[in-house]
DNA sequence: TATATATTTGTCAATATTTGACAAGTTAAT
DNA sequence: ATTAACTTGTCAAATATTGACAAATATATA
């Protein structure tokens, strides 16, 4: 999967024969704003991602990966940023876990 | 570095002995709210990341990954995600790039 | 101790951004 | 040419972020 989460958006609705307008409806949206997603003009609210899920029998953790890690590529595609920062996101994700760990450890 | 961004800041302002409410100015900032970036209760604006790094004369580049890194790794903490998402992020990011996408073009 | 300095927290109006919605436009298929 | 599908323009309403000030707490120093 390379593509960025609007496109495979539309993959999924093409694929399965569905217009803009129902899967819109499905997804509580405007077909003008499911549009704008698909063509990138517009975000996929985190919120939707469960029925997104549900809609086309996704595993809601894989659908993450690409909802997150589309968000991540355009942010250090816009802002030119080295690849290096993924590398740094991991350590610092490992990070919080740690420091959550701890602050657990303590309470109570 | 694993610190946050916050905790990098902090670090870097008390290592060259200044108070919040001298680097705050600096930066033009609240001393209240820069206190509030340092414990991760607000975030650090991407406009203020120049001036950041010229008043520690640092890398401009090098900060990006600290602070995109950062946020990535908030977000993914925050969303449990796999660290397979940051391998996705990186596999979207060239997508981006291959096709060459406008930046104005893309809403994020 | 007291007193000054530094930091944190509470609050909220101002500002900025995102969202939902409708209309009007274009494209594609028959 | 007609219809359905899709795209684009626009904007008010809903949300989120920011800047600012006051007040509370913590820390240092005389």
């Amino acid at each position: 999967m390379k593509a960025t989460f609007g496109e495979y958006i539309r993959q999924l609705r093409t694929d399965s024969g569905m217009t803009l307008t129902e899967l819109a409806a499905l997804l509580k949206l405007d077909s003008a704003n499911l549009s704008r997603i698909e063509n990138g003009k517009r975000e996929f609210d985190e919120k939707r991602l469960e029925k997104l899920a549900s809609t086309f029998k996704l595993d809601i953790e894989k659908l993450k990966v690409e909802y997150f890690g589309d968000q991540f590529a355009k942010k250090m595609y816009a802002y030119n940023c080295s690849p290096e920062t993924l590398i740094v996101a991991e350590e610092k994700m490992n990070y919080l876990k740690s420091i959550n760990v701890k602050q657990t450890e303590i309470k109570f």
